[in-house]
DNA sequence: ACCTGAACACCGTTCAAGT
DNA sequence: ACCTGAACACCGTTCAAGT
């Protein structure tokens, strides 16, 4: 079936397009974006990525280390977009409006929401990201180390958060699992779990209040809990 | 080379030992647990426990929905002493006890707090240790919603650090990373993270007072953030 | 230095067939 | 109902060989 014609017709290909642009890491981030954006991370394979570049897995090894740099450097080119947003108002505001579209790339792609919580960060986007947090911290007058900790503390949980909820709300799987603990929640039996029953509505409810909440307490304690003085109870 | 006395090796095999105990969940999830505990979590496959189980993988579909619920029975199995873990002295105490202990395995593991960070959990061990940190919160006098979207809280950082700070002290890869981190955080340009630069210090400072830190900070917030009224800055 | 094909050593999951 | 072998459709990474 595939002998002579075919080989003409790859000829005719190779002149009308350029067909085979150079590998560059910039090429192989961006093809690897298409394809998250089509079909999810789990697709973003160095096979994959490397047929969809007409070329070898073998050799994309010379411009990434491994498959977690690959999701790495995705990240961070998703990032640039959020260390550059646009914002006004207090600091506080700002530091939300920041955590906030952080928060939205990774909820639109959980998975790289675990990836990074395994990767310590060091692109250049996410650095800009945390300088600006910084700078508005400070301005809010945390002490030096309350900001640099907090900074950590604000983008653990933002980070953690999307990957919790993300995941629960990306795959059926996962949401048949959430079913199964709302189900055990609502049902708890109050012999063994009294607590749970007690407060089984309170630790379903909330959505976007809970996570309001959790960041006015967090941003709040930043600002407030003095470094290395044990809290005694009253 | 093997061909009748094999046949009779396996004969006397099958009358020495009992050879094959009978398929159940409870076996699957100790072999499992042997294999992570000598190889690690990436080696607990569904082909690597049938091996172990002297079966094929496609047998273990019985007990265990996917990979992934395999693992999240795991985790449940080594919550068993951390559900039970004794404690004494005020509520703080006891609900730092019972999170250090909880900490505890999942920096054993840190690839089982990532695992745990996209199943929600609703394994009797987990909901044993919320029911008792429930009570503790409750105990200490915070309001219900506060105890329950504030153990969620606790839990979720918890979890979210050791899969962060267990995942660098594990891998190669990840120290690596951490180094390169380090370095871009040392070595920041002053002109582009300015902030970054000026902090540098405290951004890589603290371990165990750092974890200290966010833990008062968040027991603390949980206990005295009201719900649901945005905070004004100063 | 960069690129390649082929190989090695694995995966998860499904399914028809057996008991 | 439980168990199995075989098959399907993939993986990451390495390495000798080419340019």
């Amino acid at each position: 079936m595939k002998t002579r014609d075919d080989s003409l017709a790859i000829v005719r290909n190779r002149r009308e397009r350029p067909a085979k642009p150079a590998l560059t890491r910039d090429g192989i981030i961006q093809t690897a974006l298409e394809i998250l954006r089509a079909e999810g991370l789990s697709k973003v394979t160095m096979r994959r990525v490397a047929v969809a570049l007409d070329t070898g897995a073998a050799s994309l090894y010379v411009y990434v280390r491994d498959t977690e740099d690959l999701h790495a450097q995705i990240l961070d080119a998703l990032l640039a977009p959020v260390s550059r947003t646009k914002t006004e108002g207090d600091w506080c505001r700002q530091i939300k409006a920041i955590l906030s579209k952080y928060m939205e790339v990774l909820f639109a792609y959980p998975a790289l929401a675990r990836m990074a919580m395994s990767t310590p960060a060091s692109g250049p986007n996410y650095m800009r990201m945390v300088d600006r947090m910084l700078g508005l911290l400070a301005a809010a007058g945390a002490p030096d180390r309350n900001a640099a900790w907090g900074i950590d503390l604000l983008l653990l949980h933002a980070t953690a958060h999307a990957a919790e909820h993300g995941t629960w709300k990306e795959s059926q799987r996962a949401a048949d699992d959430f079913a199964t603990l709302e189900a055990a929640v609502a049902g708890a039996d109050p012999k063994k779990y009294p607590h749970i029953a007690r407060l089984s509505s309170d630790l379903m409810s909330g959505d976007r209040s809970r996570l309001e909440w959790s960041f006015d307490l967090l941003i709040n304690g930043v600002l407030e809990t003095p470094v290395s003085v044990r809290e005694e109870e009253s």
